[in-house]
DNA sequence: GCGCCGTTAAAACAAGTGTTTAATAGACTG
DNA sequence: CAGTCTATTAAACACTTGTTTTAACGGCGC
C-alpha cells in the first residue's frame, strides 16, 4: 500500500537540499542566485523566500499547469513580492522548470515504484503494478503535488523538461515490460513487448484522461463497482487472459487488409 | 474507409442551414441575431460575416482549444472587426459554443459511426471499430476541424456542453458494447461490459492521449511497426484474446485483496 | 432630400499578464 | 561611520486579453 500523504515539513527539507547544486539557470540575471552561497543570513527557522516560493508554486502548477497559474498568485501564496521571481529565478519558465525538477527528486526519493521481489509469481507483480498505477492516477486531489505535476508533465509535455520527464516514466515502463516478459513463454517480438504494455497502461490511463467519458457512460448505480481494486482486478484478468491465449491467435493476423 | 477530407464549401452551406433556428444565445444582447432574419442582403456568392466567422473559428479552436485562442485571432482570420464577435454572438463563450453545436451537426451529417449490417462477424466489426476509432484519435492536423473539436470536448469537457457531447459519444460507446455483446456467448454483468468496453477504447484512446510517452518509449526504428492497421490489429486480437479465455480466470476474482 | 436600421470600423476600456525598474532597508566589512 | 553587497519592496512598464463604446457607412422606404 502506498503513503500518499504529503508531509510539508519533509518537502521543505528536501528542496533545501535540492537547491544547493541547482539553481543556477541559465537566465538568471539576477544578484541572487549564483556567487558564494551564503548560507541562510537569517538563522531562524523560518524558511528563506526561494524555498517558499518553490514550496508554494509546486502545488499550484500541479492544479492549473504553467499557463494556469500566475506569477502574482504564487508570489501572494508565498508571501512575497513579485520581482523575486526575476531576482530567484530568472523568470517564470525558469521557475517552472525548477519545480518539475523537483518534483522529479521528491518522487523518487519518497515514492519509488515497487521493485518486487522475484520470488511472488508475476501475475501477482502485474496486478500491484496496475494497483500502483492506478491509484496514483485517480488520486488526484489527494496525490502529492509531485504526482500531480508529473503526471500533467506525462500528458503534455514542455518541450523544456520532456526528456526529464522521459527518464522519469522510463523505468517504470520498463519494470512493467519486464513482468509481461515474465508472463510471456515464449517472447514477444520487440513491437509486440511494447503493444502489450501500451494496452495495459493504456487501459490504466484511460481511467484518468478519459475520465470524464467514464463519469458520464457509467450510470450512477454502477459507480461503486468502478472502485480502483476493481478496476485492477478487471485490468489484470483482461491482461492475463490476453497473453494467455495470444498465441491461437497469431493465425488472424493477416486477416484484415 | 473513412473519408476525411473536409470540403470547405460544404462547410459553409451546412454552417447556414444550422444558423436558422439556432442563433438566439441567451447572452446576446446584440442588435443582430434574433429578430426579423432578413434573408441575406448581399446576393453575391460572399458568405455574411457571420458565417465567415463561424467558419474560422472552428478549426482556430479545434487546434489551440477554447483559453488557446483569442477573438482577435478569428477576427483576423476572418478578416471581420472585432466588435463583430458582440454583435452577432454576444460573447467569446457563446461563439464557442454555436461552434462545439456545429461540429456535432456536421460530424453527424456526413461522419456517421459505421453501422454494420448484421451479416459480418463480431470479429471483423471489432477490428473496423478500433480502426475507425484509432483513425479518427491520430488524424490529428488531417482530421476535420469538427472531429478534433470533439476530440478535444472528449478529453476535458466544458461545462456548457458537457450533455451535448455526451449525446454525441453516447451512441459511439453504445455499438461497441453490441459488438461486446455479440462476442461474448454467454452476457456478462452490466459493469463488466462497460468495463471491456473501456479496456477497448482506453487502448486506443491512449495512442492519443500518451501520444508524447509512445513517442519517447517507442525506439525510431521499430516506429514503422505502429501504423494505425497494426495498432488496430494488435488491440483487436489483444481483445479477442481476453474475451475467448474470460470464462477460465472468474476463479481469480477474489485472488488479491 | 430625410430619417431609419442593420452593419461595420476604429478606438477606447478595464482588467489582466510577465517583466523590470528604482528605491529602500538591513546587515556585514573595511 | 561610510561603503558594499544582499534582499525586498512598491511602482511602473509594455503588452495582451475580452469587451464596449462611439461613430460612420450604406441601402431602404418615405
Amino acid at each position: 500500500m502506498l503513503r500518499i500523504a504529503c508531509n510539508s515539513t519533509r518537502t521543505r527539507k528536501l528542496a533545501n537540499e535540492f537547491e544547493q547544486g541547482r539553481h543556477t539557470s541559465r537566465k538568471n540575471r539576477g544578484r541572487g542566485g549564483d556567487g558564494k552561497m551564503t548560507i541562510h543570513p537569517t538563522t531562524s527557522g523560518e524558511p528563506d523566500t526561494k524555498t517558499r516560493i518553490l514550496d508554494v508554486a509546486g502545488p499550484l502548477f500541479a492544479r492549473s499547469g504553467f499557463t494556469g497559474t500566475t506569477v502574482r498568485e504564487i508570489c501572494r501564496a508565498a508571501g512575497v513580492n513579485v520581482a523575486s521571481i526575476k531576482y530567484y529565478f530568472g523568470d517564470k519558465e525558469s521557475l517552472y522548470l525548477e519545480t518539475v525538477r523537483l518534483a522529479r527528486a521528491l518522487r523518487a526519493d519518497r515514492y519509488p515504484f515497487p521493485d518486487w521481489s522475484d520470488d511472488s509469481p508475476a501475475e501477482n507483480k502485474l496486478f500491484e503494478f496496475v494497483s500502483a498505477l492506478l491509484r496514483r492516477l485517480m488520486a488526484g486531489q489527494a496525490a502529492p503535488w509531485s504526482v500531480q505535476l508529473l503526471m500533467r508533465e506525462l500528458m503534455e509535455p514542455s518541450e523544456a523538461c520532456r526528456t526529464l520527464v522521459a527518464a522519469h516514466f522510463q523505468p517504470v515502463f520498463e519494470s512493467l515490460l519486464n513482468i509481461i516478459d515474465q508472463l510471456t513463454p515464449q517472447p514477444l517480438s520487440r513491437s509486440e513487448r511494447l503493444k502489450v504494455g501500451f494496452s495495459i497502461i493504456g487501459q490504466c490511463l484511460h481511467y484518468r484522461f478519459g475520465r470524464e467519458v467514464v463519469a458520464l457512460l457509467v450510470p450512477e448505480k454502477l459507480k461503486n463497482e468502478f472502485g480502483i481494486e476493481q478496476l485492477a482486478s478487471h485490468i489484470t484478468q483482461f491482461t492475463l487472459a490476453a497473453l494467455r491465449a495470444d498465441v491461437d491467435l497469431e493465425s488472424l493476423q493477416n486477416n484484415h487488409s
